[in-house]
DNA sequence: CAGTGGTCTAGACCACTAG
DNA sequence: TAGTGGTCTAGACCACTGT
């Protein structure tokens, strides 16, 4: 273990506690590069390089030509038994809210025709949302119902409302039972972090769901992608007996 | 949007198509900084910045010394309605797998407290296990038991057995029937990061779990930390008429 | 020992943001 | 325009790993 910390590590560790303990509150502008540079002496490359473990922690977030801010920890509950799972008002941010919202017919991917139980080539009705909120994308989802149970319960572009697509199936006899949900968590690619406009260090999480009728037909399967920084996922779930 | 990659962009982006396409497998090794210098006529932080893009991206791991690996991205699935929700045996670690366990009394952490519907500073019996995978620890866990309920329960810190507390509580009638999680993505502090011989840029997950018997009393709760890149958790749960 | 990555410097220029 | 962070260089020394 390292016996005496190296100038970046000491810069950051006192950078690191004044966030934690809370001295500097969220949103609060932490000192710069330059005046890291005078106030310990150290070369631009060092201070950036303090600034740069705690972005890498996620405790902070750099704008650019402004400077280091410390990041805003307040995350929205997504409740998976709840529909809808999020909540309609995203209170972690300030600024504007939204969701861009558009609907089609595919065929199914690989990894949905698995959860689906269809063939491959098989077509899906599909629903993108990207919920927003600023300029930073929340959540990115796809929604997929195949073709037959689509045509059966009357769904179209046109249909997927806020909870219209579930409205249907219920309406169909499919009402959704049972849900099964797979998470991954992993570091966004940059090119995807751009896209996203996700700013920092921050982990997403990916939600694989599949919706079943209470005969056990998978009657839709969804790919999620979550800000893993804004969300907390809750669950309630029976025990097995054994 | 960048028109033109800079130097550093140009090489991540090689060297991500090559692990992307299966060109460079898992536990393979990246073109080091000095060949990257020299092929792409940079200087040392250059292609060092390259190398770092695609670590921060989880895609690959460094040993000093010894050079720039591509991450093994295979996962453990964690099934919550499981017990135990995590399979004895990973299966993602050639290397030495093991758990370490101790357990002792102590008075409830707040959130803890909270979790079990305890007051401040009552007692709680405490389970804390640490499963490693060759150095690195793969999962961190702390359960809790109200002290009223391990007396009652016969536990004790020798009875802490894998499933053995469990099997104490259903003895004595408090079988957990019902259980919920919350999750949390972030990314590890640094101490953390060292204490857990995170390497590379990983999340991390927390999961607050508490399980109730039939009555709806709170019999168990139990924080776990774990490396996001090793597991997959997935969740089986009903989804309400209405 | 040679080869790897890790840290650091001093200086330069650029890109972005705000007043 | 002044101040911020972002990139890059050329060179140095160190720490760790394996043979």
């Amino acid at each position: 273990m390292p016996s005496k910390p190296l100038p970046y590590e000491r810069i950051a560790n006192e950078l690191r506690v004044g966030i934690i303990d809370g001295r500097l509150a969220a949103g609060a502008q932490l000192t710069g590069e330059n005046e890291l540079m005078q106030r310990y002496s150290v070369a631009r490359e060092t201070a950036r390089k303090a600034l740069r473990v705690l972005r890498d922690e996620g405790l902070t977030l750099t704008r650019r030509g402004v400077g280091v801010f410390v990041r805003d920890a307040r995350r929205v509950s997504r409740h998976a038994s709840r529909n809808p799972a999020i909540a309609a008002v995203d209170e972690t941010s300030a600024g504007m809210v939204g969701v861009e919202e558009v609907a089609d017919n595919v065929t199914a991917p690989e990894h949905i025709a698995r959860a689906l139980g269809l063939r491959e080539g098989e077509l899906v009705c599909r629903r993108v949302q990207r919920q927003y909120a600023g300029v930073s994308t929340t959540r990115r989802s796809a929604l997929y119902i195949p073709m037959g149970l689509a045509v059966e319960a009357s769904i179209t572009e046109l249909d997927f409302g806020p909870g219209g697509a579930e409205a249907r199936l219920r309406e169909a006899g499919h009402a959704p039972a049972r849900a099964n949900e797979v998470i991954r968590v992993r570091m966004p690619f940059r090119p995807e972090a751009e896209d996203m406009r996700i700013e920092g260090a921050v982990p997403i999480v990916t939600i694989l769901r599949t919706d079943y009728d209470r005969n056990g037909l998978a009657v839709q399967a969804s790919e999620t992608v979550l800000d893993g920084s804004r969300y907390a996922l809750e669950y309630d779930f029976p025990l097995p007996e054994a």
